[in-house]
DNA sequence: TTGACATATTCTTATATGGGAATATACAGT
DNA sequence: ACTGTATATTCCCATATAAGAATATGTCAA
């Protein structure tokens, strides 16, 4: 196999980072024109079509037909999985005192995983 | 040109799902050893090496030697541009009731945008 | 040294880009 | 119908995979 679509999931659609900023572009919510967006971004316009149907795919962008505009408009919900991964790291930078309370986490972790047998690597030089 | 590399940042290294998997076997900040992420993600060692590999020269987890054996640890901080740029959408989600209040922040930067000049066309149709 | 184990690297191959240029399609106004 | 505008699509091409197989490298142990 060779590496995914980008239109396979979000992760693959926001990889790009051309995607990335006509997102950002759409992030207030509003509806826009191609054009408009073209403007915004400076890209060809038919990069700027190929990206929008990428993320449209993907379902991170809705369009809408109005006259001979194509108003296209973020649906940020698609985007939650990723925040929602991303969110289990969350704690390592939070606070970066937290550095301290991650340590003993890491230690009770590092018990638990004693206790309960989990067999890692087979030298046992770890202390 | 191409797609960009899988190393040319986070966004294009996490886009691959069994990174995010090898990701996901580091997440408690313990080192671990490739043999034992082949066991957790039942990757065949090459592809789980080369993942690590890519994750690595992105700077997402760190390598040290110790015996045979390579140790792997997350490097969570480098996953921040993530969280940072996804967090901009966070609010579309937060609160379901929100719906409102987005409503009312749209209609207020609508108003803006007309204030702006930005033309936006009459009629209104789909397929 | 020999052998077993742990990990990385080097092929190959099928596939998917993203950009640019050119073109096609769709719609609006006259 | 004709023209101008807005947007999408097609073609070409250089590049980059990711998986699989085979192999290479590195390290411990007897």
């Amino acid at each position: 196999m060779a590496r995914a679509a980008t239109t396979a999931d979000v992760f693959n659609a926001i990889a790009e980072p051309r995607r990335r900023e006509i997102i950002g572009v759409l992030v207030d919510g509003q509806e826009r024109a191609v054009g408009d967006v073209v403007r915004l971004v400076r890209l060809p316009q038919p990069a700027v079509s190929k990206h929008l149907g990428v993320l449209r795919r993907v379902g991170v962008v809705t369009v809408v037909k109005r006259g001979q505009h194509r108003m296209y408009r973020l649906n940020a919900a698609e985007l939650k999985p990723v925040h929602d991964w991303v969110r289990m790291f969350e704690k390592y930078w939070t606070h970066q005192i937290s550095r301290i309370k991650e340590r003993a986490e890491q230690k009770a972790a590092e018990a638990i995983g004693q206790a309960h047998g989990a067999k890692l690597s087979s030298g046992k030089n770890e202390e």
